[in-house]
RNA sequence: CGGGGUGUGGCACAGUCUGGUAGUGCACAAGCUUUGGGAGCUUGGAGUCGUGGGUUCGAAUCCCACCACCCCGACCA
C-alpha cells in the first residue's frame, strides 16, 4: 500500500475522551473511531489487524475441526424468550420491533440460535460430535462502556459451540478447544494466563479464562508464584489456615462508646488511643446480604473483603445482594456501620481468618457502639465457611506457595455448558440403545476486537503502539527521505521486490519532511522500518529497524528484501507470495 | 441507576464569573523558504457556540428543561 494512497487519518493530540493507551493509540493511529457511546468504526488499518486475527482464529478452529457458520444478529424474541433469557438477560439485550409489532433482538451470544440449528437435524449419536462457530458482531447494551474498544455495546467475538453424546466426550471437546485457544493466543503474540473462572449462573461446571496481562485490565487475577495454579480472585482458593486455635482466656465482651466511626478504618483510627495494638486485623467487619429474602450476615475480618460469588455459592444460591441501608437498619436496630456478629437474629457465616480472631472488635449492633474482646464460640455462634477474597501473598491451594496479584484482561472463555440449553429447547438425539438424551454442550467465546485493543494495552510505548508480527496491519514501512529522486525509486524497487516475496509493505510515498513520517510510523506500530535516505544510498546500503529495538542495522540494497522476508518469518509473520508483474 | 465532569471550525482548547455579535494552536488550501525525528513566514477557507424554551435593546455568556459524551461506583452471558 502507498501511503499517499492510503486512509489513515493520524491525530498528533490526544483526543480528550480517551484514558487507556489502547483506546488514545487506535484513535491517534487512525484505527477506530468512535460514533456512539461503545459504538466504532473500524477504519482500514484496524480493519486489517482483526483481519490478521481471526485469520488466526480460523485456522486454529478449522485445525481443531470446527465448522464455521455464520448466525444472523438480528433474533426473532422467541428463540431467547424459549429460555427465558429473554426477560433474564435484563437491560443488557436490545430489543426492537419491526414495522409489524413483532419483536426481535440483536444477539447479544447465540447459545439459543446455535442450538436451535442443531435440534432441527441432529437425531442420532452417529451425528455427533459437532463443533460450529462464526465470528460475528455481538451486542450489548453494556451499563457502562469504557475503556474504547475493550468494553463496547458491539463488538466482534468468535464463539464456537461443541455439541457430544455425553459429559466425557464433551470434557474431550473441551481439551480439543482449550489446546486451541493456547495455539491462538501465542500465536497472537499475548502474555496470557489461563485462570479459573465462574462458570456463572450457567449450570456450567468446568470453565477457564484466557486472561492477558496488562496492569489496565478489568478483572483480578491471583497467579502462583510457583506452580500453574491461577484464578479470576471471584473463585480463586487459597489453604486454609492451620494454626491451633488460641484458647487462652480473653477479657469479657465490653461495649465502647464510638460516635460517628462506622468504617474499619475510622473504628481503628479512633481506638487507636485506647487500644495500642488495635489494627484491621482484628476487627470483625459484618456485612448484611438479602439472600432469598432472608438477611444473612457474613463476618470478614477488618482487612479482608468478602467475596460474593463464594458466599452466594456457600449459601447455594445464584447471587445475593448488599442489604439496603433500611434493612440493615431494621435488622440490627443500629445505623449502617455498628452491625455485628454479638446477638444478631439470623443466620451467620464467619470467614475462618475472622473466626480465629480470639479479641476481636465488632459493631454492637447499637449507634455509635462497639464491642471489643469478642470472640466466635464464646460471645456468638456461626457457621464458618471460607468466604473471604483470596489476595496477594496467600498460600496457593495446589502448592502453597504466595499468590500473586495480577489484573488482567478476559480475552476468551471455555466452559462445559451441560445440558442447560439442549434440554430446555429439546436439542436431543438417540443413543445407539435407542434412549433419548440431550446433547451435552460447550462453548467458546473470543474476543476478538478486543484482543486487537489487549494487544496495544500489553505492546506500547510512549511513541505509539508496537504490533506483534503476527497481528500487525503491515509487516513492514518504507520510510523514503528527501525530495530528490533518489530514494522514492529506491523504495519503489524495493516494494517491488517484497511484493514478490509476499511481503506486507507499506510506502510512505508521502511528500513530508522525515520527521513526520518517522512518528507516524512509530505511532502505527508497524514492526520494522526500512529507511532510504540519500546519504545511505551514496554508500549503497539501506537501514533496517525494529520498531521493539533501538538500534538500526545496515545491509546493502541487494540484500534488504530477502533480511527483512526472512526477519518477518522469524518474527512470526506469514509471507503470501505474488507472481512479478511482466 | 447514584456521584462528579465536559459539550465552542476536523482535533485540542481559551472566551462564560462581570451579556455587546467568536478567538488561539494544530490540521486544511495557495505561495516562498526548509528537508534524517511532528519546520518557518505570508495569505486564505472553514464554527446551528449540544438542543429547545425563557430573561434582555442585545445571550457562547444569565435562568429553566432536555440531550449527548467522559470519569468513579453499581453492573458485566
Amino acid at each position: 500500500m502507498r501511503y499517499s494512497k492510503a486512509f489513515v487519518p493520524t491525530l498528533k493530540e490526544v483526543p480528550k475522551d480517551a484514558t487507556t493507551p489502547s483506546h488514545v493509540l487506535l484513535l491517534r493511529g487512525g484505527f477506530v473511531r468512535m460514533i456512539g457511546s461503545g459504538i466504532y468504526e473500524m477504519l482500514p488499518l484496524g480493519r486489517r489487524v482483526l483481519a490478521k486475527i481471526e485469520r488466526t482464529i480460523r485456522r486454529e478452529m478449522d485445525d481443531a475441526g470446527a465448522q464455521e457458520v455464520l448466525m444472523p444478529a438480528l433474533l426473532p424474541a422467541e428463540y431467547f424468550q424459549e429460555t427465558g433469557r429473554y426477560d433474564s438477560f435484563g437491560g443488557a439485550l436490545f430489543r426492537l420491533k419491526d414495522r409489524k409489532g413483532a419483536e426481535y433482538n440483536l444477539g447479544p451470544t447465540h447459545e439459543e440460535i446455535i442450538t436451535d440449528m442443531v435440534r432441527r437435524d441432529v437425531k442420532s449419536y452417529r451425528q455427533l460430535p459437532l463443533n460450529l462457530y462464526q465470528i460475528q458482531m455481538k451486542f450489548r447494551d453494556e451499563p457502562r462502556p469504557r475503556a474504547g474498544i475493550l468494553r463496547c455495546r458491539e463488538f466482534l467475538m468468535k464463539d464456537a459451540y461443541s455439541f457430544d453424546v455425553d459429559e466425557a466426550h464433551a470434557l474431550e471437546s473441551y481439551a480439543v478447544m482449550r489446546a486451541a485457544y493456547h495455539r491462538i493466543f501465542k500465536h497472537l503474540g499475548l502474555d496470557y494466563r489461563v485462570v479459573d473462572a465462574d462458570s456463572g449462573a450457567m449450570g456450567g461446571s468446568t470453565s477457564a479464562e484466557f486472561q492477558v496481562l496488562v496492569q489496565t485490565g478489568e478483572d483480578a487475577l491471583v497467579v502462583c508464584s510457583s506452580c500453574d495454579y491461577a484464578a479470576n480472585v471471584e473463585v480463586a482458593e487459597t489453604t486454609l489456615p492451620t494454626d491451633e486455635k488460641d484458647t487462652s482466656d480473653s477479657p469479657a465482651a465490653e461495649k465502647l462508646h464510638t460516635p460517628g466511626v462506622g468504617s474499619i478504618e475510622d473504628v481503628v483510627a479512633f481506638l487507636a488511643k485506647t487500644l495500642p495494638d488495635i489494627s484491621a486485623a482484628r476487627m470483625l467487619k459484618s456485612l448484611l446480604y438479602l439472600v432469598d429474602e432472608k438477611l444473612v450476615m457474613a463476618v470478614v475480618r477488618g482487612d479482608d473483603d468478602l467475596n460474593e460469588i463464594r458466599l452466594a455459592r456457600t449459601l447455594g444460591v445464584d447471587e445475593v445482594f448488599m442489604a439496603s441501608e433500611e434493612d440493615v437498619k431494621k435488622a440490627t436496630g443500629a445505623a449502617v456501620g455498628f452491625a455485628g456478629p454479638v446477638g444478631f437474629e439470623g443466620e451467620v457465616i464467619i470467614d475462618p481468618a475472622a473466626a480465629a480472631v480470639t479479641d476481636a472488635i465488632t459493631g454492637a449492633n447499637e449507634t455509635d457502639r462497639h464491642l471489643v474482646h469478642v470472640r466466635h464460640g464464646r460471645d456468638f455462634e456461626a457457621r464458618v465457611e471460607s468466604v473471604r477474597m483470596v489476595k496477594q501473598g496467600d498460600p496457593c491451594p495446589k502448592c502453597s506457595a504466595p499468590l500473586e496479584s495480577y489484573r488482567g484482561i478476559e480475552g476468551g472463555h471455555v466452559f462445559v455448558l451441560g445440558t442447560h440449553y439442549s434440554k430446555k429447547m429439546g436439542a436431543t438425539f438417540l443413543d445407539p440403545s435407542g434412549e433419548e438424551k440431550p446433547v451435552v454442550m460447550g462453548c467458546y467465546g473470543i474476543g476478538v476486537s478486543r484482543l486487537m485493543a489487549a494487544a496495544i494495552e500489553q505492546h506500547h510505548d510512549d511513541d505509539g503502539i508496537i504490533w506483534p508480527m503476527s497481528i500487525a496491519p503491515y509487516q513492514v514501512i518504507l520510510t523514503p527521505l528527501g525530495k530528490a529522486a533518489g530514494p522514492l525509486e529506491a523504495a519503489e524497487a524495493l516494494y517491488e521486490e517484497l511484493r514478490v516475496l509476499g511481503v506486507e509493505a507499506l510506502l510512505d510515498d508521502r511528500a513530508e519532511r522525515p520527521g513526520v513520517k518517522f512518528k507516524d510510523a512509530d505511532l502505527l506500530g508497524i514492526p520494522l522500518r526500512v529507511t532510504i535516505g540519500q546519504r545511505g544510498l551514496d554508500e549503497g546500503l539501506l537501514e533496517l529497524k525494529r520498531r521493539d529495538a533501538k538500534d538500526a542495522e545496515k545491509l546493502p540494497i541487494a540484500e534488504m528484501a530477502a533480511r527483512v522476508a526472512t526477519l518477518v518469518t522469524e518474527l512470526g509473520g506469514e509471507l503470501t507470495p505474488r507472481s512479478a508483474k511482466a
